[in-house]
DNA sequence: CGACCATTTGATATGGATCAAGCGATGTGG
DNA sequence: CCACATCGCTTGATCCATATCAAATGGTCG
């Protein structure tokens, strides 16, 4: 079975036929003019493809590559002793995770859904950084987006679960799409270890916010925003 | 009277007795040896005196100075609609504060107790970054441990009071003390506002870590960490 | 001493966790 | 093609940790 859970540490699968190519994911959100790094990863990086539920690294492995999602979805998760698991964040096409200051890992990576990952070694990025201004710019901006997602996930934690499920819907909208038709990569398990709360109260609170004609659920991974005022409020 | 909590926006303010100078200040934590960030704020930067209470910059001004920490305390929070009020982060002597990869800060910034403060005009900074690769590196870097510091709270926020409570005492214990003493410049409420808790549950939280001799409180500020392995077990 | 502010302590309320069961889609073997 | 197991999700009932409301205590400064 390709998407058992214990599945780990076999990266080079056989491409399911369900993952999009290259090709498509680079005429959509994949985009590698006007940026050096992205460039140089087309250039040098090696694709692999990754089952659902495969991991790509793991916690405390030492980080010597730099990873950039072509298809599918990504998450970065931490499991703590007593078995809690905390998501770290999801990574969609065209984005870049992996990115580490220690030597190591500080988390692990699995694939949501079957993907395409771009793979650069860390020290060739690094000596190319030293070389070109432009590429160590970029990653200093992708430092910066990480942290100022972390921000942000600070800010939610603190808030009600109503606030916290509506500000993931306008963040992951934001991320995916420009209407409001919101397709989920990540189950409703993945989202409550996101947001800090259970799962029940997770499916609860979607149904409240469908109850009050904010959203929509034509099927549970399929959201459409209704009412983003109304979500917006609730962030406030 | 210079500490009211209303008093705003009035940045040079007589230096109150009770601050250090810098040169003791200088003394202590704060180096500048092997760090050209650091010699370059020293070298080019204005030391401005903060009594407590006072602001230091404002969210939405524009993010056109670089701070380190000389002597005192400062705290970034950002308040939100409902008046709540979430602290991004404590900057003890000898940190820097005031990064922002937007135009804008994201956060204010007041002083916790009458500080000494080195600014430092961003662009120079940036300018100097430019040229110096050693100076954007350790930009970079700094940017690396708030990212760090942003990923551990929000490991912190999922878990219990206890947990946070534990936490937070032994993150600042590392950052300040290699013994167990461990004097906090912050109220009760800043602290329930870097955690996301009331300030009853962390007043009852450290009677109850006194109770199980985990600490001692020889005054409410002073806390003494009677024994770190029961805190560890605790944040796991 | 007396006012003020920070902190602690007590009593009660509540949001989300936990435990438990039901439902619907998907896939498998007979 | 249907019966059935599985998995992800939803819904219901109850419990508990933390919030909330309220009051007492203690330390500091005029």
């Amino acid at each position: 079975m390709l998407t058992q859970t214990t599945i780990r540490h076999n990266a080079f699968h056989p491409v399911p036929k369900s993952a999009r190519g290259i090709a498509s994911a680079s005429a959509g959100s994949v985009k590698t003019a006007d940026e050096p790094l992205a460039q140089t990863m087309h250039l040098m990086g090696a694709v692999m493809s990754h089952a659902r539920n495969c991991e790509i690294f793991g916690e405390n492995e030492p980080a010597d590559y730099l990873y950039k999602v072509m298809s599918g979805c990504v998450r970065t998760y931490k499991t703590l002793s007593d078995g809690r698991r905390q998501i770290g964040g999801f990574y969609l096409p065209g984005e870049v995770f992996g990115l580490s200051f220690d030597d190591d890992h500080t988390m692990s990576a699995e694939a949501i859904a079957d993907s395409k990952v771009l793979v650069i070694k860390r020290s060739a990025v690094n000596a190319l950084a030293g070389r070109d201004p432009a590429i160590a710019r970029e990653l200093f901006m992708l430092t910066g987006r990480e942290l100022r997602r972390a921000q942000d996930r600070v800010l939610l934690l603190i808030k009600s679960a109503q606030e916290r499920v509506a500000g993931f819907l306008l963040e992951m909208a934001g991320r995916t799409t420009a209407d409001n038709d919101l397709e989920l990569p990540m189950s409703r398990q993945d989202i409550a270890d996101y947001l800090g709360l259970t799962i029940e109260t997770v499916s609860r609170t979607l149904t409240a916010l469908e109850c009050s004609a904010a959203i929509e659920l034509p099927t549970s991974r399929h959201i459409v925003l209704r009412n983003r005022a109304a979500l917006n409020r609730l962030v406030s």
